[in-house]
Formats: C-alpha cells, sequence, structure tokens
DNA sequence: CGGCATCCGGGAAGATACTG
DNA sequence: CAGTATCTTCCCGGATGCCG
C-alpha cells in the first residue's frame, strides 16, 4: 500500500512539459521554484547547504534538499564531499551548469528593464558580485586595471576589472585596491541606488578602504539599462 | 469575511523573491508554470487565446488566462482587440517582451546539452522555428540565400537564410525555395532525428515540395550541441 | 468561439520541530 | 551542521457551467 506512494529518486521525475523544445527541457532543469536561486548561489563557487540557505531568505530546509537532489540528478549540481578537517559536504556546479552562467547573466539583464523590477531589494553576496558581471556587459572602460575585495559578514569576495573585462570570485579581500566592508544592500545602493559612498560611511552601512578615487569609479562603472516602455 | 480573500487584480502580486537580483526579477516575471511557453509561442507573432492553448497541449484554459493576465500586467504582453471582420483577442509580445528572444534561445541551446533531453517529443510549430535560430547560431553557411514554408495544419510558417543568419515569422508558405507539409515532429525528426526526408515521406509523416537538394541541404545545417559530460 | 467563475482533488511549498 | 518528519496552506489542472 505505502510503497505506492514512494517517490524512487532512482526514478526519473516525469517531464512536465510533454515538449521537445529547449527551452521547455530548460524549464524541466530549472523550473522549479526557487530552482534557479540555488544555482546562483553556486556561481562563485561550492558552498554549504547553510551557507545558500542563509543566502537565500524564505526558502526552507526542505525544499532547498530537494532542489539540490534534482539539481544534481539532472547534472547541473555536483555534490562533494570535503577532506578532513573542514569536513562536510558542499555543492558546486558541473562544468556545464557552469556554463549557464552568460546566459543568466542576459536574463537578469533583461529583467532589470522591468518597471516592476526595484533594485533596492535585498542582494546576497553572490548575486550583488554577479550582478556587475551581468551589467558590466558588453563593456566596461579599458582603462581600468585594479581588483575589488569585498567583505560581507563571513563571506568575502574579490572581483578584478581588466581589458574591459570584470570577473569574481569568493576569495580574500585584503590586498585589493579597494575593499568594500558592510552589507551587498549597501554597496548595491551605491552603485545601483545613487546613493553617495560618504553619506554611507557616515551612517555606518558601508566602509571603504585603499583607493577612494578609484572606489568612487567603481560605483558609476555599472548603470542599469533603460527601463522598457509598456 | 469572504472580502479578505479576494484577489484584486488591480493589488499587484507580492513579489515571490525578496531580492534585488535581475534574475531573482525575472523569475517574478516568468517563473510560473507555463508562462515562459506561453511568451515562447508569441515570440513568432500574435495569437489568439484557443490557438495557444492548442499548442501547449497539457495547460488549462483557466492556468492560461491568468498566466495572460499577469504577463500582460507586467508588461511582457499586450492584449489587443482585432478591428472586423476578424473580431476577437489576439496577445502579442511588447517591445520589451521580445527583446528576450535571443536570450531564450541561448537558454534553449544550453538545455539541449541535458543528458537528460530527449528530442523525439512533440514540438509546436512556433517552438521548432525558434529552435532553428536557436541552433543555428552562431553562424550559417554564408552561400545559402533561401526561403523555407512550413505548412502545420492551418497554421503556416516562412523561414529565411541569407548570410550566415536565420529569421523566421508566421505567414503564408506559398513561394518558398522549399516547402515541408506535415506536423513539426516529423520535421524535428528530419532535422534533429536524423530520420530521413524520403524514409518521413514515403511513410507520408511530411511532405516536401520545391528545391530537393536544398530541402536535404536544411535538415543538416542545425547540429544539435554536444551532450554534457556529467 | 473566447473567455471567466467555481468547485474539486492532488501535489508542491512553507513553518516548525526534531534528529544524527 | 545537515538535513528529516509532519502538518498546513496554496497553487495547479480538470471539469463544469455561464456569458457575450
Amino acid at each position: 500500500m505505502e510503497l505506492e506512494n514512494l517517490t524512487d529518486s532512482r526514478i526519473a521525475r516525469p517531464r512536465r512539459y510533454e515538449d521537445g523544445c529547449g527551452m521547455a527541457h530548460a524549464l524541466d532543469l530549472l523550473g522549479d521554484r526557487w530552482a534557479l536561486l540555488v544555482v546562483r548561489e553556486l556561481m562563485l563557487g561550492p558552498k554549504r547547504f547553510s551557507d545558500i540557505r542563509a543566502d537565500l531568505p524564505g526558502i526552507s530546509a526542505n525544499t532547498l534538499t530537494q532542489r539540490l537532489e534534482e539539481l544534481e540528478r539532472s547534472g547541473v549540481v555536483l555534490r562533494q564531499t570535503l577532506p578532513p578537517p573542514a569536513s562536510g559536504q558542499v555543492y558546486g556546479l558541473t562544468e556545464w551548469g557552469y556554463q549557464s552562467k552568460p546566459i543568466m547573466g542576459a536574463l537578469a539583464r533583461w529583467a532589470t528593464r522591468s518597471p516592476g523590477h526595484d533594485v533596492a531589494q535585498n542582494f546576497s553576496p553572490v548575486s550583488l558580485l554577479l550582478s556587475f558581471q551581468a551589467m558590466g556587459q558588453p563593456g566596461l572602460p579599458k582603462d581600468i586595471d585594479a581588483t575589488f575585495g569585498f567583505r560581507f559578514g563571513r563571506e568575502s569576495y574579490v572581483s578584478w576589472i581588466r581589458d574591459g573585462a570584470i570577473g569574481a570570485e569568493r576569495g580574500d579581500a585584503s590586498g585589493a585596491d579597494v575593499i568594500f566592508t558592510g552589507t551587498p544592500r549597501a554597496v548595491a545602493s551605491a552603485v545601483y541606488g545613487g546613493a553617495s559612498l560618504h553619506a554611507l560611511e557616515a551612517e555606518g552601512a558601508l566602509k571603504v578602504e585603499g583607493d577612494r578615487a578609484l572606489a568612487s569609479r567603481f560605483v558609476t562603472l555599472f548603470p542599469l539599462p533603460e527601463k522598457a516602455v509598456v
């Protein structure tokens, strides 16, 4: 009796859309609630279950477990067991999963043109760094060659701009030409909301170290695309 | 009492993800079940309610109504009332909605690399034509300059290849250099499944008119990307 | 034909609590 | 820390019926 209700992880979930189109298959892979945001959180390197959960406010442990299982089964996510002493598990993207990055960037860029998009929301650390890469398309000034560090609570990230392109990864912020310390939201309010760095520092929302002129220029590098006229 | 449960269409649906990231907003716009496929169906020109529904087997009238409402409210879809004698309404994409096309193409291309993707499924007429545009990226042979007509039941489409690029729209197939008549699935089995045109014609699944050599070449132009190794 | 309103059943998501 | 168990709620799909 109970066996009929058994959901066996070895049995692939049935297709949701009977459709050979690649877009429909993309929805089978990433169309579940939260799935795309889980992938986003792994885009700058593997993370632990709790860290993903912490950066995705609103997701339940239950749902995150399920999404990670499905993404692993479909070959987008890879579960890795860390060697001691840092024992535990982390989830990362497969090579193929990682290749969705520019597409997601383009999608994000498209969506910011929505009249309903409000940039004064929360950003996760990863989503902020990714947004720089998305909004830095198609080109940044070629005369910049510098590194930028970000310290958000326990997580820290480094981004570099060179030859008109921008990269980013999780890592040590020390030694960067500019270091921002605060919340992703505070940085976003400077970059996207036009808030002044001085004001943010005055109210204690942000700390800026290093080359201040470079910092002031950094926040102007990522103009949002124009809103769509509807 | 009942008023508390009233869902007023004038009140915007609350954000589902409290997240300023563009990708999260994209999910607010297109993340609902079927939403992306509805947009896909409009990508080659406006369609009527029933025609959308007919090409999305499995969607309920109820859900389609709701998706169209939401997409219209968010500025992706535009509802137009046709003048007599063709009275009735059609749904089309806004300029901004239409601009998601290359992104969706890239997403579809990415998804076909999935080990779980099976091309031997149903295609809607629109999804087939769009798949040609997606798989024809980044380039087609520059020595082709021709038009291709497709007749799928009542709907017919025209596609043209020139200067290494491919375009498509709903329209009259007459006068094209090659005309395919049959089901989208039959054409897909030739283009993506390696089925021979002769065999398909022999079993009555497809009719090919016009330049047969060109038709034979056409079906080789859209190789699927390699499967991802996982 | 082109929808919209309503009720029903199933399943996925959320909240909370609990376990190794 | 990394999940599981349970309960509740909400969304989706199917069917039906109404209306212009």
